[in-house]
DNA sequence: CGATTTATTGAAGAAACTCAACTCGAGTGG
DNA sequence: CCACTCGAGTTGAGTTTCTTCAATAAATCG
């Protein structure tokens, strides 16, 4: 008989699973809980006592200055789990907002904990997920530090666009992408100002139109060669790794 | 009797270890090798069958965009595993430099996995360390994205004074930092040229001085005021973990 | 010692910022 | 249904930060 497990179906997706694997996730309880847009998940300084899963919706890393400005560092997308290193390091160094209406699979850290230790393949699974986020935060380094505004956007828009596919959230190059001017000023480090001259740019140059939270991309080549895109930071050759014997 | 082992020592520091885990880090072979300033130690594209803890010397993450642009990801001191990723996530997504002479300890990835798989509680360690990188890089982004030249250098300095102290290579906030202008401009986003300017306020401001390849703070409280830094990022709060009965 | 890299300084220009006015659309309540 | 408000986006003008280019100075290396 087939149970239905959040947490199980996300880890099948990279790697076949034991029947003791598959036993072990089971027993890890979820409580699953929708958390409206524009609303903090947890925030710097939290120790929280679980993590989550996004079933659906759309969250957002970032950190607030002293002097008050905010810097976005991530986008969350369904399947991915913004904050599963809490469950090494107690302290969070960073908020999280639901960006989206979102749908929150939440997993306490202790059986989170436990089923790791118990079954190390399945760490390895957890640890490579948190290893793929810090892979798209260097990207990000390379984004804010090396490229200017034009580029900058559209490369975050050829990476949300190749993660929206990735969680069957796009079709046609087309996804919805809830996010204000402001939000795509502190994900990019520019001002709101700014976003608005440089879409009207790639507007007029045909490659992407960002209008009502829709995301739309006309030319994938032509985007991607103008903001330097390769998408082999997100680490997603498929790799499915066997069960032991 | 003692038996010295890099990887063991690097790993006492962090947690206490039972006698079975011990043992089993004093089987992981171990190669210890010296890197020449301004070598390349691995490259963006590769797939590593091993990873190294830096005994000695400075190394840095660095990628190079399209337009042949260069972005340091980050700074490995003594003590650091800058490649560990590379035993979950294949193909290297950055290159690594040795910065300035270094000795390096190279590890096997087959024994370091085996060993993380069949001590759990190792992994994790190697899982905390990939984490706290992870929370740099994030740090990173904040000071490339909302800071300006003469805060984002202040920034960086403080960083690096603060791991060397950690790292026992720093006295009476003195280290060696043996950089080029040109190594602080892609560390930072700006221009070498800039770089010089930035440096010649901070040394007017009586802050900091960096000259030949010393970083010297004559300001702690001032330098870190103007450039935001708190050091909880750096996830130092010393937590060891006892060994379970 | 000369050669070459590294750092400094000045002047002109580009990218992005700030400030302010204006437009547009989505509610909300009368 | 319309008037009103409020937040979000757009546009223009002037300013700041940082870049580029170029020339010079200083340090390092063979």
């Amino acid at each position: 008989m087939y149970q239905s497990h959040p947490l199980l179906e996300r880890l099948q997706r990279s790697i076949d699973l034991t029947a003791a694997e598959r036993d072990a996730i089971l027993a890890v309880p979820v409580h699953q809980e929708a958390v409206p847009a524009d609303q903090m998940i947890v925030r710097e300084g939290d120790r929280p006592q679980r993590s989550f899963l996004i079933e659906d919706g759309l969250t957002c890393a970032s950190k607030v200055t002293r002097s008050g400005n905010r810097q976005i560092l991530a986008f969350h997308l369904p399947d991915d789990m913004p904050d599963l290193q809490s469950l090494l390091l107690p302290r969070l160094d960073f908020d999280i907002w639901a960006v989206a209406n979102s749908t929150l699979i939440f997993l306490d850290h202790a059986p989170l904990r436990a089923l790791g230790l118990e079954h190390p393949r399945i760490m390895e699974q957890f640890w490579r997920a948190t290893l793929v986020d810090a892979s798209i935060h260097r990207e990000w380094e390379v984004n804010l530090g090396q490229r200017q505004g034009l580029a900058r956007m559209a490369h975050l828009f050829c990476e949300i666009m190749t993660r929206m596919e990735v969680a069957g959230r796009a079709r046609d190059s087309r996804c919805a992408l809830p996010l204000t001017h402001e939000d795509l000023a502190d994900a990019l480090g520019i001002t709101p100002v700014h976003v608005s001259r440089v879409l009207g740019e790639l507007r007029n140059l045909r490659l992407v139109e960002f209008w009502r939270g829709q995301l739309e991309i006309h030319d994938r080549a032509g985007l991607a060669a103008l903001g330097e895109f390769e998408p082999d930071f997100l680490h997603l050759e498929a790799r499915r790794i066997e069960a032991p014997s």
